[in-house]
DNA sequence: TTTATATTTAAATATTTGTTTAATTATTTA
DNA sequence: TAAATAATTAAACAAATATTTAAATATAAA
């Protein structure tokens, strides 16, 4: 579990997660993304994949990432007993 | 908004938190609860307070500490765009 | 089968973090 | 006002973290 947490501390993590959410992509377009070398950002990749906030497959030399629903899952769960104690945003739709 | 991952991120911090949830505590009881100093959970006390997860008034000599619904917030508007990805546990109930 | 490409792993280092002990501030009670 | 209580702030330090450069692995292309 603190895995989770510890994943989703650093920014530069974060903004994988958002990037990811357009769809798979590979270490190097990943990489590309930040002003940062890519030894720094596969550190990163790899302690997403820990907190199974990631998942990755092998496409021939290429490693594609993906969002993987368990990490997420884990997040929401620890979320849950708070979300009693607030008035937070309501879906416009019924579920 | 980094500082409230960073807040997070800490086991005895998570901890406060949901202890909170049982209501309003002051600091010596909520360090009570923890095999530690009371200066590092005050040093914990001060990081939550820097993220809005929690708030205190002075009653006395005392310092009551409370959950706070900005820091929450905070996390719940980053979570959003990812329960888009996912199925995630449906409410019981309409809301 | 050599060379290039994609990516990770390893080693080193500066910065950040969590904890402790000691000192300080504020409030209550005797 | 002096002593006791509640809690924080400060200084010091060990442990954890993010980054870099250099080396290694694996696949593809020439």
């Amino acid at each position: 579990m603190d895995i989770v947490f510890k994943a989703i501390n650093d920014p530069t993590r974060r903004e994988i997660l958002r990037f990811l959410t357009h769809g798979p992509q590979n270490a190097g377009t990943i990489a590309q993304q930040f002003n940062m070398t890519k030894p720094s950002i596969s550190h990163h990749l790899d302690l997403l994949k820990q907190a199974q906030l990631i998942d990755f497959s092998k496409n021939g030399q290429f490693l594609v990432y993906t969002l993987n629903k368990s990490g997420f899952e884990t997040i929401h769960a620890w979320f849950q007993p708070f979300t009693m104690f607030f008035e937070l945003p309501k879906p416009k739709i019924r579920l």
